[in-house]
DNA sequence: CTTGGTGCAAATCGTTTGCACCGTC
DNA sequence: GACGGTGCAAACGATTTGCACCAAG
């Protein structure tokens, strides 16, 4: 179910925000970042640093594991990716922008973007009936996409 | 930051629920479970295996954490507990019932339960759009909670 | 007495870290 | 040259599992 990467332009603005970030914070530009990235705006997002290590791997042998966990983390600081955790034991790196809720079968694990401008509204108007001030939020829907519903049914 | 235990009905109920579970299924009802479940009921939610076990140990020192957890497994089944996975490597366990949507303090870590039928529905509609059945859903809203709210500051 | 449950310790899984070496600035 | 980056392997923390023993039905 592979779906959506990302557009030239939008490849290009990554390339360039993490170019800035580096330099901002004294950091390197190194061959491994570089292709890590590429590997990362290639893919659909939603991925796992597991996952990412093996799309790096057939072209740079040499690139570690350890280097996609920390490189992805870096990302992340960088403002191009953002984690996730939809499941016990597992973060799912996805592209920044957009909003982050999604649409997620629970049979195939096919992973679908929405957004809803009356959700937004409505959930700062309950972050403030608490009181609350809000950074961010995460909404999941959970249920059978299209395909999978027809295989299974609701009555074990 | 503790809230909401459950009423006296609740925990009542949520025995019935337990016992009726484990007769159904052909499986045995054991002290361990019955001090378990008591411990669950007792906390205020939102509580990871390790947690519930420290809870338990004191008047139970024999029961191992590996039987924790199996445990808390088993009521996700039975529908008294839900497993959710707010931060990387950790499972929070809540009371079943009400809705799972959240407001969670990104600096004290307090939670507060919200419900908002508007949401709800609306969500049914999306998930229509998409072809998606909907099992269930995760909306949490991250942010500061007004204690917090005063301390930190917005810009860094 | 039969089958599931428990406790322990070892095993797993994803992720992190210490360290010696390598490459960028 | 200095300092951050990398690779490897060992360390980690949460959870799971294999196995011999125990107890509920």
């Amino acid at each position: 179910m592979g779906h959506g990467g990302l557009r030239p332009e939008d490849i290009e603005h990554a390339r360039t925000q993490l170019s800035n970030f580096l330099s901002r914070r004294g950091l390197k530009q190194t061959r491994q970042r570089e292709a890590i990235l590429e590997a990362f705006l290639e893919s659909g997002g939603h991925m796992t640093s597991e996952d990412l290590y093996e799309r790096v791997r057939p072209q740079n042998p040499e690139i570690g594991a350890a280097t996609v966990y920390r490189t992805l983390k870096l990302f992340c600081e960088a403002g191009i990716a953002h984690p996730n955790h939809f499941r016990a034991g597992v973060t799912l790196y996805e592209h920044r922008g957009g909003h982050h809720d999604h649409l997620i079968c629970v049979s195939c694990g096919d992973i679908v973007e929405f957004e809803c401008s009356m959700i937004e509204q409505t959930q700062l108007e309950i972050a403030g009936q608490y009181g609350f001030r809000l950074t961010n939020h995460r909404h999941d829907l959970y249920g059978y996409c299209p395909k999978c519903s027809k295989d299974e049914e609701p009555n074990p």
